[in-house]
DNA sequence: ATGAAAGCGCTAACAA
DNA sequence: TTGTTAGCGCTTTCAT
C-alpha cells in the first residue's frame, strides 16, 4: 500500500478507550448480544455515534457475519433482471443485510472466480440467478455458503434452495392463447444447440408449449427453431427465419430478449404482427410493455421472486438444512402482439 | 453461525504445512513478494493446486489488498449502464481485481451505506456512476479509498477522480443538428427541478443546448420543460405537454430514459416522428436503437468510458495522488427521428 | 533466502 | 453484567 496516510481509522479499540469499557463490552453492543446494561449500551452507543464508528466488515468475516449478501447475475443487460434484484435486495435491507452484486457473463469460469471471491469475502449467503454452473458444481459451492437459486430448476437438490416461476406452465399459457385464437401452425423460438443441461427454463417452457400442442391433439405442429445469445447472430436468424416461405402463423418466443429484436424486425419488414404473425413471449421485460411494441408476454413476477429468494436465503442463513424449492404462478401480461 | 460444520477451510496454515514451510514463505509466493527462491515457489504453488488453496479475501484486507473494486450505480435499471460497467469491468479484470456492483437507488442514504460497507469491506477502490452525493461528501470517503466519478462532473476536485462525456458538446451537437435541419422552436426536455447541483450532468447538456442556440441568434427561443424521474409522473407529464396547443417543433431530451417513452407516446397519438415532432435525444442506449424506435441520441462511448475509469481507479490504487479528469468525444448515432 | 512472531479489528469462550 | 483473552487467516517487519 502507497499511501497508509488515508485516515487512521477508528477502531472497536477506540470506542472501548473512549468509552471507557472493554472491547468485548463494544462487540456486545455491537451485536446485540445477551447481557449487557442499558447504561452500558447507552453509554457505547453515544462514543460510537460521537466517533462516526464503523465496524470493519472485512474483520467481521474472520469471525462471524458480514451481514452481506452476493448475488451473481448471468449478465446486466436483461431488463428482466432490475426488478428481480429490487425485490431481493428490499428483502435483505430489512433484515440489515447488504446486497452486492458480479456479473457472470454467462461464462462458468467467470461465475466460478466471482462466487470464490465472493465466498472469500466472508458473504453470509450467495443468490445466484440463471447461473450456468449447475448441479454438482452448485452442491461444491452450496458446501461452502447459504445458495439460493432462481433461474434453474433443481427441485432435486437438497444443499441449496430454489425459486422460480413455473415455467412450463407459462409455456403452456402463452400456447393456449395462441391456440384459443385459432392458430394452429405454432413455433417455439429457444437457444436449442447450446448449453442444453436439464433444469434449465427453456427446458421447462418447452415442455408445456408441447403439452399445450397435445391436449389440442396437435404434438405433430410442433417445432422449434434455434435462436442464438449472440446478438449479431440472433439478427441474422431471425432474418433468415423471416425470408424462408415457412414462417409460422404464430410463434412462442422463450424470452423477450428474443421477442422484442423479432417483432421489431417482423413489423419493420412490412409484416403486420398480429396481421400476419402472431407473437408471445416470456418475462414481460420494460420493453415488451413500450407503445409502439405492446407485445404479449408472460410475466415472472420478478419482484416477487426476489422477495421469495431473499426469504429463504435468510432462513438458511439462520440455519435451516432441509431445502426449499418454490415455484410462484406466471401471470399473461395480455397485448396485442397475437 | 449455527451450522459450522461447513467444510473446514484450507488455510494458508494447510499449504504451509503440506509444503513443509513456514506461513510467511507462503504468504510470500502469494503476494509475488521479493526474495523467493525458484524452488520455494514452486514447492509452494504445487501444494496450493494440490490442495485447491485460495487466500481469504477478508483476513487478507485487514492487511493488504482485496483485488476487489466496488461499483456504485444509480440503478439497474438504465439501459445505458451495462456497456459502462462491461468496459470497467474488463479492464479491471486484465489488471487482476474483481468488480462488484452495489445499487444507490439514487438516494444519498443508500449511496452513503453502500459506499461504507464497500470501504468496510475493503475494497481497494470504488467507481460511482452518476452519485448523488457529491462535492465535500465525496471527498470525505476519497479520503478513505481510491474514487473515480462517471457521469458527475467535478473538475476542480483533487482527492478523486472524474471520467466523463463531454456533456456540453453532445448538447450542442444535438441542438446544431435540430437547427440545420431548419427547426427554429427547439425545446429541451430535462428534469429541472429536483437535485440540482453544479457538476451535475443535464446542467452540461443544457449549457450545449443554450450555446447553439446563442450561436444561431436564438437564445430567446430557449425553452426548459422539466420531467420527473417517477416513472409514473414522467407518463403524466408528457402526456400534459403533447396535449398543449404550443407542443415544440422540435425537442432535445436530456437521456434516452426519458426519449424513448417520449417517442413512443407520440407515435401512438398518432403523431409522426419526425413528421409533426422533432427528436434527439442523449446516450444511445439499445431501446433507441430498435427499428421501430430509431432514436437518434448522442452516444457517450459507454464502454470507452468505463475504461478510462479502470485506467484511473488502478493508477491511483498504485498511488497517484494528482486528480485526473478526463473527457471523451460524443458521437451522433444519426436516426430518422428528426 | 527463509522463518518467527507481532499484529490487523473483530468475536466468543470463559473468568471474574 | 462486565472484562480478559485466545484466536480468525493473513501480511509484514525483523531476525537468522
Amino acid at each position: 500500500m502507497e499511501k497508509n496516510a488515508r485516515a487512521s481509522r477508528i477502531t472497536i479499540r477506540t470506542v472501548a478507550a473512549d468509552a471507557g469499557v472493554s472491547v468485548a463490552a463494544v462487540s456486545k453492543v455491537l451485536r446485540n448480544a445477551y447481557g449487557v446494561s442499558d447504561a452500558l449500551r447507552e453509554n457505547v452507543t453515544r462514543s460510537i455515534e460521537k466517533l462516526g464508528y464503523r465496524p470493519s466488515t472485512a474483520a467481521r468475516g474472520m469471525r462471524g457475519r458480514t451481514f452481506s449478501v452476493g448475488v451473481l447475475l448471468i449478465d446486466m443487460e436483461n431488463p428482466f433482471l432490475p426488478k428481480l434484484v429490487g425485490g431481493f435486495k428490499r428483502k435483505m435491507a430489512e433484515a440489515g443485510y447488504n446486497t452486492l452484486i458480479g456479473v457472470g457473463e454467462a461464462r462458468t469460469h467467470v461465475e466460478s472466480a466471482l462466487i470464490e471471491s465472493m465466498i472469500d469475502m466472508r458473504i453470509d449467503g450467495l443468490l445466484l440467478v440463471a447461473p450456468r454452473i449447475a448441479g454438482k458444481g452448485l452442491d461444491q459451492f452450496a458446501r461452502q455458503t447459504p445458495i439460493t437459486v432462481v433461474g434453474h430448476h433443481e427441485p432435486d437438490a437438497i444443499n441449496f434452495d430454489t425459486a422460480n416461476v413455473d415455467d412450463r406452465e407459462g409455456g403452456r399459457l402463452a400456447t393456449v392463447a395462441l391456440l384459443k385464437k385459432g392458430y394452429r401452425d405454432i413455433a417455439m423460438i429457444s437457444p436449442t444447440t447450446v448449453h442444453r443441461r436439464p433444469g434449465d427454463v427453456w427446458h421447462e417452457r418447452e415442455a408445456g408449449y408441447r403439452a399445450a400442442l397435445s391436449q389440442a391433439g396437435l404434438s405433430h405442429v410442433a417445432r422449434l427453431i434455434d435462436i442464438s445469445e449472440r446478438p449479431d447472430e440472433m439478427v441474422k436468424q431471425i432474418n433468415t427465419m423471416l425470408d424462408r416461405s415457412d414462417v409460422p402463423e404464430a410463434i412462442f418466443c422463450w424470452s423477450d430478449i428474443h421477442g422484442v429484436p423479432l417483432i421489431n424486425m417482423a413489423r419493420k419488414r412490412g409484416l403486420s404482427v398480429p396481421g400476419d404473425l402472431a407473437l408471445i413471449s416470456f418475462d414481460n421485460s420494460p420493453p415488451a410493455a413500450l407503445p409502439l411494441i405492446e407485445l404479449a408476454s408472460i410475466d415472472q413476477a420478478p419482484a416477487h421472486l426476489g422477495s421469495i429468494a431473499a426469504s429463504q436465503l435468510l432462513s438458511r442463513i439462520e440455519g435451516r438444512t432441509e431445502s426449499s424449492h418454490q415455484m410462484v404462478a406466471p401471470v399473461f401480461a395480455d397485448r396485442a402482439s397475437y
